[in-house]
DNA sequence: CATTTCCTTACGGTTTTCCGTAAAGCTGTT
DNA sequence: AACAGCTTTACGGAAAACCGTAAGGAAATG
């Protein structure tokens, strides 16, 4: 089992369920944290320490006040603390219930285990803690383990879905092309970001661009 | 203080400490509900029985499952309940922090108190709680208290929001003025059209009509 | 190593949007 | 009738989006 958790997560309520929860489930100790930098920070110092947390389980969605914040999602906070400490187990616990947002989690941010917050939350966030204290490597619960099903459903990446944001911002074409040369992402000229967003049009049989982001948010995409 | 409640929440997380919590503050007879129909069917049979809910406490947004359901949202939960029992007092607690928002549910669905799940939630919960049970009417929380100055309002007409409607469906700017034109709504030249695009980006602070069209959809305009 | 294939980039021409200015029309006042 | 104030319409140039075609490059195949 595990001996060192922390636990992140800005709604205080869900906060205190979890940890009391946890109190139960295991002997190990609890640690909070309310915000993304404040939870990166407590795992890095517990590093240093040499007394590195085992488990993180965090939010995926924190909410902004006056604080000014580096890491400002779930995800931030997970990449930045698996790329200090690999071997820190995972769980993502949130709202979101879009497979292929879970998905992305699992392949690009290398969670250990999603748990969706819903009328059976907490009994599933048990469920993957005990799994994953185990010598399962991965947790995915049983209604979405086909979200690995090779070509199951939309074929929607990481950078498509950047490049909607952008575009739903009130970016320019031009301006998306500027931010994703700064961020190294490739494509990025004007004619790929063109040509991708003509593929999205088709794909979402969208007349134009308004109408594409338009369809993009109905979908829940962002 | 309040004699009984009902708490009616879909994430088992927060449903659980809102409960211990309430639980500590007052000596009420507490029930609790995971689906909006359990939680109407509640308060109609607990004022047949003669003894009603003094107050509810709920959220806005409960997912959907298996179950075939009539009340689908938090906002018709609310709506009913003030219909059948109209001097139930409700608390609104939800993730939602879009002012015009909060104040249609104080105006239209009749709340008495909104809190905003966070990381004062529980706290602000407290004091929701507390102060309708004395004899304040309703109650909005400090950060909140501007919402019903008078300045803030949307002055969005029928027009504005039709052509909002066919942007956001891809018709282009001509296509609209002839719709106008065919529908005998005036004004429906480009130069018009162009014009009041204008105004609401100004308006929504958008960049670009993408960016408007965005805007809108997250007010929950269309 | 040559060839094929796929992806990225470049470019030119057309359409649509964007933006400012100005004319035309309507209304109410003096 | 003259005037001011407002809305609607018209128009022209700049910017952005749209669309097709083609060149350049990298990886894969034989």
């Amino acid at each position: 089992m595990f001996r060192k958790i922390l636990a992140a997560e800005d709604i205080d309520s869900i906060h205190a369920a979890v940890i009391s929860q946890l109190d139960q489930l295991t002997h190990a100790e609890i640690h909070q944290a309310k915000y993304c930098d404040e939870a990166y920070l407590k795992v890095k110092k517990a590093l240093l320490d040499g007394e590195p947390y085992d488990l993180l389980i965090t939010d995926l969605s924190f909410k902004q006040d006056h604080r000014d914040t580096v890491l400002e999602s779930g995800e931030d906070l997970i990449k930045s603390v698996k790329e200090t400490q690999p071997e820190i187990k995972v769980i993502a616990y949130s709202i979101e219930d879009r497979s292929y947002k879970i998905k992305a989690l699992f392949e690009e941010c290398g969670i250990n285990g999603y748990v969706s917050k819903g009328r059976e939350g907490s009994k599933e966030l048990e469920k993957a803690v005990i799994a994953l204290a185990g010598d399962t490597e991965n947790y995915v619960p049983a209604p979405l383990s086909n979200i690995f099903q090779a070509n199951n459903i939309i074929e929607i990446e990481e950078y498509d879905l950047k490049l909607i944001k952008y575009l739903s911002i009130g970016l320019t074409q031009d301006e998306i092309g500027a931010k994703f040369k700064k961020q190294g992402n490739v494509p990025s000229s004007n004619s790929s970001i063109e040509k991708r967003i003509n593929k999205l049009k088709l794909y979402f049989k969208a007349k134009n661009t308004i109408h594409l982001i338009s369809n993009a948010k109905d979908l829940g995409l962002i």
